[in-house]
Order: C-alpha cells, then sequence, then structure tokens
DNA sequence: TAATTATTTCATCGATTGATGAAATAATGA
DNA sequence: TCATTATTTCATCAATCGATGAAATAATTA
C-alpha cells in the first residue's frame, strides 16, 4: 500500500458497518464469507451492505472471489500489515518510545 | 480505547492533513510539537490547523499541553497502540495467518 | 423456460464535512 | 499599558457521504 492509499483505507474503515464488515472478515480468515452470510450476520440491508463492500474493496482492503452464485469477500490481509506499517512508520525518530508492538494473531 | 472510539479515531485520520499531523507527531515523539511548528511544516492556515488539531484531540489521537504561550500537541500513543489492537483482535479466529506482527520502531 | 436466489445499480434527499478569511482570545515582552 | 505572537472561534458556502427502496443483473434449480 502506497501512503497515498492510506487516507482512503482510513476513510474506508471509518464507518461503524464497514469497520463491522471488516472485523468480521478479518475473523473470518482468509476463506471470507459470502456476501449474504455477511448481510444476515450484521442485519444489514443488501444494497446497503454491496454499498459498503465496495467502498472497502476499492480501498483495497477486501478480495472478491466468484463462488457459484456466490459472490466471497475475505480481507486483504496485506493491506491491513501495510496500513498498520504506514501508521507507525519512523515513530519517535527511532528512539525507544511508547509505541509497542502491536500484537498479531498468531 | 472503547470498541465505539475506533470508528471516531479513524474518522479523524481519514484526512490527507491530519494524518499527516499525526504521523509528524507520531515521528516527533512523546514531546511534541507547538501548534504553530505544525502549522509551518506542513504549510496549513492556522484556522485550518486548529480545526484538525481539534478533530485529532477530541478523537483522542493528540494530547495538548500549554508552554508558555504556545501550546504543545504530541501523539497519544496510547491510544494508537489500542487502535491497531482493535483492527487485529481475534484475526483469523486465532489460527495462524497472513496478519504478521507490525514492527514497532524499537 | 420459468422461478428463485444472490447481489448490484440507481435516483433521491437530508446530513455532515471541510475550506476560507475575518475576528476574538490569550499570553508574553517592550 | 500597548504591541506582538500564538491559537481558536465563527459564519458561510460548496462538496461529499450515506440511507432508502425499487429495479436491474446474473447464476442456479425445477
Amino acid at each position: 500500500m502506497k501512503a497515498s492509499d492510506t487516507v482512503p483505507a482510513l476513510s474506508a474503515l471509518a464507518h461503524d458497518a464497514r469497520l463491522a464488515v471488516f472485523k468480521l472478515l478479518v475473523q473470518a480468515g482468509p476463506t471470507g464469507l459470502a456476501a449474504g452470510v455477511i448481510a444476515s450476520c450484521l442485519e444489514l440491508a443488501p444494497s446497503a451492505l454491496s454499498f459498503h463492500l465496495k467502498e472497502l474493496t476499492h480501498a483495497g482492503l477486501l478480495l472478491q472471489r466468484p463462488e457459484g452464485r456466490k459472490i466471497h469477500y475475505s480481507a486483504n490481509f496485506s493491506a491491513m500489515n501495510d496500513l498498520l506499517a504506514y501508521l507507525t512508520e519512523n515513530c519517535c525518530q527511532g528512539a525507544p518510545c511508547e509505541l509497542e508492538t502491536t500484537p498479531g494473531c498468531c
């Protein structure tokens, strides 16, 4: 992820429904979930979910994979890593500081 | 940082000028910088900078400290850690996955 | 082919955001 | 006190965002 992609990514995450979608997919792992499953988990109207999935996908945070008549969405972990790295890049000019290493899931 | 504070924090960071301010302060470390210094570094109009500093501060991402007639702003590293942790929380249901540990600065 | 399921697209409308410049506030030094 | 410096507040206006529901598209099954 380039620096110029950071604002769109943050902007995409800066919304209740989209953050919920993204977290759900982060927790679901690389397999992802079909749009309909996400919609029923989060109780979102189809058109609303579609709108938010597009925002997240355009921001590079989600990957899309057709699966029969369904479409599976999954978190783009690589973009996520780049985003987190960008935010903490060169913090405190490299001196020891309060910004601890973020614990990953594994 | 509570989950409910995450969207405001992301929203605050999802803006070119504010992201630049925040990164500048992350790199400056705990001492922070006076508003005027930030304004001249980033070539922002005083009123614009003040607006953005308020947004970031209200979102809990910046700390404020009067220093004579100046006001020093610094990144709130604790809030930053909480934000990053929230985004990656319980990813892949705890299974090994692609979300690597974010490298900190130290 | 017809019906069903899954998802996206579209148009509308109200709400929020952000840039701008002028004025106000506050602290310091002459 | 007066002038200067530092920062915030305010009003205005344009642009963007997001919810909604209806209609369209596409794939599957009967």
